[in-house]
RNA sequence: GGUCGCAUAGCUCAGUUGGUAGAGCACUACGUUCACAUCGUAGGGGUCACAGGUUCAAGUCCUGUUGCGACCACCA
C-alpha cells in the first residue's frame, strides 16, 4: 500500500521536494473564476531573507494559495528592485575589499561591474522565498532596469515632461556629501543629538559695539547675507538697518527684522544664510538678499572670493573648528551653549545632509495628488486597517515636489539631452533627440530615483506601455501587501502614476501589515544582535512553523513580536497534526471518501462535520477580512480542541466504518483548509496517505455543499460539556463516557 | 508642535453589534492504558493603566489624565 508516515516529523526531509513538485502550478491559468492579482513589493536586488520579508511574502503566498485554490486565475508577479544607492554602495565596498577604487573606473566599467555583481548574486532571495514557500511563477519575475521596464521609464518619463509634470528647477536639494548626488525628502531620517550653540559677535561697521548672533554653523557665516531680529524685540530695535562685519572677511551686511526670528530662542539675533538653510532662503527672499553659496558638493568650502584663506577647500566640519578657534582668540566668541536638536541624515550614507541649491529633475507631485487622494476618499481603493488613509492622506495634502535626479550611475539614465546652447530635448531615444537638437548633443548623466520606476511597477511588469493582453487581464491589481513604511515612498506614488497613465488605480485593497520586532519588542538590527534569520529558523523547525507563527502573531494595529520559543510552538502544533494523520494512518482510515457523500447516520460523525462546516466559514471570513491571526488560531482550535482532543478519542471507543471513513474525509478537508498557511506538511501527508487530488489547485468542498447538522452538534455539546463538569468534579467514569459515545455512534 | 496607535494573568497577546474575563508560554500536581513528552489531564493566578460619564448592564461606547511607542513637521 501507501507508505508509513514517519514517526517523527522532520520537515527537511521533505520541503524541498514538496515544492518542486508543485511548482508547475505556479503559472496563472485558465479557469473560470476571475483574476487575483499580486504584484509582490520586488526586494532589493541586494537583499537577503529577513523576518520582515517573510511575513509579507507568507502572507500573499496564504492569500495566493487560497484563491488559487479557490479556482480563480491566480497572477502573483514576483521581481527584484534595482534599489540604486544600496546596491552601488554595496559594489563599491566589495571593489574596495579587493583594493579597486570606482574613481579609477570610467562610468560604463562601473556599471558593468554592478551588472556582473547583480547576475551573481541578485538570484539570491527569490531562491530564500521559496524556501518559505512562496508560490510565485519565478520564470515571470522583472527587474527594475530590465529593457522591458527602462522602456516603461522612459516612456513615462517623457509623457510627464511634455505634459508639464516634470520639470527642471533649481531650487533647495537635500544633498548627500558623501554620496554626492539630491535625494528625496523620504530618504531623510532625523536624528537627535546633542549639539552647541555658539554666540558670535558680529560688530557694527560704524564701530558702536556690536550684535550677538547665536548659531550652531558658524562655518556658514561667511555665506550670511544679513542678520535678522524680531521686529518686535526691544533689545535689538535700535539697530535694525545698520550694518555689521562678518569676522575675518569683514563683509559688511544689514542688520533686518523679520517675523521668522523667535526672540525666545538663543540670543534673538539670527544670521541668515539663504544659500545653505530653507528657512534662511524664504527670509533672503522676502528681503531681497544676495545668495551665496559656500559649499562645493563635498561638503568643502569653496567660493574663496568670500571665504577666507584659513579655511579655503577644507570640508565643513573641520572649517567649523578652525573657525571657532580663530573666534575664540580674537575674542569674538561670547558663549557655548549646549542643546539638543535634531539634524538631518542620509538614510543609506548616514552622513548629515546638507540643503543646497541645485538644478535638479523633478515631478509635480502635487497635481498628481489630486486624483490619488480621491481615490481613497472614494474608497476605491481601501487601506486596511483603514486608518492608514490618514498617513496617506496627510502626506499627499502636504506634498512637496519630488526630486527624482541623482547624481550616482547605478540606475536609470534620465532621458534628457542637452544641446550646445543649452537647450533641453527630451525624448525616449537618442535618434530621436539627434533629429530634433543635431549630433552635437549631450545626455544627462543623472539616474532617476528608484521609486521612480518601482512607481510604475504595476503595470509596466505587464507589458506597458504597449497594450498587451496580460496588461488588459491583469490590471488593475487585487490587493496590495506591504508595510506601513513604505506608503509614501511606493504606494502613494504608485497610486499617483496608475491614475495617470492607466487612469485607474493599481490595485483595490491595500493590506498593511505590522513590522516583525524581537521578543524584546525592540527593532531588529545587525548592530543590535538581535536578527532573527529565517533561513537558520526554516532550517531548524521548518518553514511551516515559521508561517504559522507569523500568521498566528500578525494582528493588525500591532507590531509582532517574535522569539525563537514562538516557532517552537508552531513547530510542536504540526507536530500533533502529523501525529493525528499518524494515528488515523495506523487504523486503517481510508481517505477515498468525499464528504459530500457521506451522509452518516451518527450524531458524532454529524457533529464534526457541523464542526468543519463551522471551520471552513470562519476561515473564508478570515481570508476575506485579512486576519490571518484568527486564520491560524481557527486552524489551531479545529485541529486539536474538535478533531483530537475529542473526536480521535471518541473514534478509540467508536471505531465504526463510517466514523473511520467520517475522520478520513474530515481530515482531508483540514488538510486542505489548513494549507495555504502550512503548504508543507499539508501536500506531504496528502501524498503519503494516497490523497491523490492535489492541494494546491482544488479547492476543498465549498461550505454550501456540507448539510447543516445543527441537531447533533447542540447534543455533542451538551455531551462534551457534561463530561468537562464530571471530570472536574472527579466522579468520571470511563464505562459511561463510553456508554453515551456509543449511543450517539450508532 | 501635529497625527495615529497601545496599556487585559508572571510573559506574549486574543476578546469581531456592550451581556458572567480567554489562549499559549511559564508555574503546580498527576499521567507514558491503540497518534502525540515536539504530549495529555487537572489546577493556581486578573480592581481589564487611572478618573469621570452614558447604560438595566462597560474590558468593549464617550470625555479627561498618566505612561509607552510609531510616524510627520520644526529644529538659531
Amino acid at each position: 500500500m501507501f507508505e508509513l508516515i514517519d514517526k517523527t516529523y522532520n520537515p527537511k526531509s521533505f520541503e524541498r521536494d514538496v515544492y518542486e513538485k508543485t511548482v508547475q502550478f505556479f503559472e496563472p491559468y485558465e479557469k473560470a473564476g476571475d483574476v487575483f492579482v499580486i504584484m509582490m513589493p520586488p526586494p532589493n536586488v541586494t537583499g537577503k531573507l529577513h523576518v520582515g520579508h517573510s511575513l509579507t511574502y507568507m502572507i500573499q503566498d496564504i492569500l495566493i494559495r487560497y484563491y488559487r485554490q479557490k479556482g480563480r486565475k491566480v497572477l502573483w508577479q514576483p521581481g527584484i528592485d534595482h534599489a540604486g544607492i544600496a546596491t552601488q554602495m554595496v559594489v563599491e565596498r566589495t571593489l574596495e575589499e579587493k583594493g579597486i577604487k570606482k574613481s579609477d573606473m570610467s562610468r560604463e566599467e562601473f556599471i558593468n561591474v554592478i551588472w556582473e555583481w547583480k547576475e551573481k548574486s541578485g538570484g539570491l532571495i527569490a531562491e530564500q522565498q521559496k524556501l518559505l514557500g512562496c508560490s510565485a511563477p519565478w520564470n515571470r519575475s522583472r527587474f527594475t532596469m530590465d529593457e522591458s521596464m527602462n522602456r516603461a521609464v522612459r516612456h513615462a518619463f517623457v509623457r510627464l515632461y511634455k505634459d508639464g509634470l516634470i520639470y527642471r528647477d533649481k531650487r533647495f536639494v537635500n544633498w548627500d556629501t558623501k554620496f554626492k548626488t539630491a535625494i528625496s525628502d523620504l530618504e531623510i531620517v532625523n536624528k537627535e543629538e546633542k549639539g552647541i550653540l555658539w554666540h558670535i559677535k558680529y560688530n557694527f561697521s560704524d564701530g558702536s559695539g556690536h550684535i550677538t548672533v547665536a548659531t550652531t554653523r558658524p562655518e556658514t557665516m561667511f555665506g550670511d547675507t544679513a542678520v535678522a531680529v524680531h521686529p518686535n524685540d526691544e533689545r535689538y530695535k535700535n539697530f535694525i538697518g545698520k550694518m555689521v562685519k562678518i569676522p575675518f572677511t569683514n563683509r559688511e551686511i544689514p542688520v533686518i527684522a523679520d517675523e521668522y526670528v523667535d526672540m525666545e530662542k538663543g540670543s534673538g539675533c539670527l544670521k541668515i544664510t539663504p544659500a545653505h538653510d530653507h528657512n534662511d532662503f524664504m527670509v533672503g527672499k522676502r528681503h531681497n538678499l544676495e545668495i551665496i553659496n559656500i559649499l562645493d558638493e563635498d561638503g568643502h568650502m569653496e567660493n574663496f572670493e568670500y571665504v577666507p584663506e584659513f579655511i579655503r577647500g577644507i570640508y565643513l566640519k573641520k572649517a567649523r573648528k578652525e573657525v571657532l578657534e580663530r573666534l575664540k582668540s580674537e575674542n569674538l566668541l561670547i558663549k557655548e551653549e549646549e542643546i539638543t536638536h535634531s539634524m538631518p541624515y542620509g538614510d543609506r550614507s548616514n552622513t548629515v545632509i546638507e540643503p543646497l541649491l541645485k538644478e535638479q529633475w523633478f515631478v509635480d507631485a502635487k497635481t498628481l495628488s489630486v486624483e490619488a487622494l480621491r481615490a481613497v476618499q472614494n474608497k476605491i481603493t481601501r487601506f486596511i486597517p483603514e486608518k492608514w488613509e490618514n498617513t496617506y492622506y496627510d502626506w499627499l495634502n502636504n506634498i512637496q515636489p519630488w526630486c527624482i535626479s541623482r547624481q550616482i550611475v547605478w540606475g536609470h539614465q534620465i532621458p534628457a539631452w542637452f544641446t550646445e546652447r543649452g537647450d533641453i530635448i527630451v525624448e525616449e531615444t537618442e535618434e530621436e533627440a539627434k533629429r530634433i537638437g543635431g549630433p552635437n548633443i549631450r545626455r544627462d548623466t543623472d539616474v532617476l530615483d528608484t521609486w521612480f520606476s518601482s512607481a510604475l511597477w504595476p503595470f509596466a511588469t505587464l507589458g506597458w506601455p504597449e497594450n498587451t493582453p496580460d496588461l488588459k487581464e491583469f490590471f488593475p491589481t487585487s490587493v496590495l501587501v506591504t508595510g506601513f513604511d513604505i506608503i509614501f515612498f511606493w504606494i502613494a506614488r504608485m497610486m499617483m502614476m496608475s491614475l495617470y497613465f492607466m487612469r485607474e488605480v493599481p490595485f483595490r485593497d491595500i493590506y498593511i501589515h505590522a513590522l516583525v520586532r524581537d521578543e524584546k519588542g525592540q527593532k531588529m538590527s545587525k548592530s543590535k544582535g538581535n536578527v532573527l534569520d529565517p533561513i537558520e529558523l526554516m532550517e531548524e523547525y521548518g518553514a511551516d512553523a515559521l508561517r504559522f507563527t507569523l500568521a498566528f502573531f500578525s494582528v493588525p494595529g500591532r507590531d509582532i513580536k517574535i522569539g525563537k520559543e514562538h516557532i517552537k510552538i508552531s513547530r510542536n502544533f504540526i507536530t500533533k497534526i502529523w501525529n493525528a494523520a499518524r494515528f488515523l494512518q495506523h487504523k486503517n482510515v481510508s481517505f477515498e471518501h468525499n464528504i459530500k457523500d457521506l451522509s452518516p447516520k451518527s450524531h458524532l460523525n454529524k457533529w464534526v462535520i457541523a464542526k468543519l462546516k463551522k471551520f471552513q466559514e470562519e476561515v473564508d471570513l478570515n481570508i476575506k477580512e485579512y486576519r490571518f491571526d484568527y486564520l491560524a488560531k481557527n486552524i489551531q482550535i479545529f485541529l486539536r480542541e474538535t478533531f483530537c482532543d475529542f473526536f480521535i478519542e471518541a473514534l478509540k471507543i467508536v471505531d465504526t466504518e463510517e466514523t473511520k471513513n467520517t475522520a478520513g474525509a474530515v481530515f482531508q478537508e483540514f488538510l486542505r483548509i489548513a494549507h495555504p498557511v502550512i503548504p508543507f506538511v499539508t501536500d506531504h501527508l496528502a501524498q503519503i496517505l494516497g490523497i491523490t487530488d492535489t492541494f494546491i489547485n482544488k479547492s476543498g468542498v465549498h461550505v454550501n455543499e456540507l448539510p447543516n447538522h445543527e441537531e447533533s452538534e447542540r447534543t455533542v455539546d451538551q455531551l462534551i460539556e457534561r463530561i468537562h463538569v464530571e471530570r472536574s468534579s472527579g466522579d468520571i467514569s470511563l464505562e459511561s463516557f463510553s456508554e453515551e459515545l456509543k449511543k450517539l455512534g450508532c
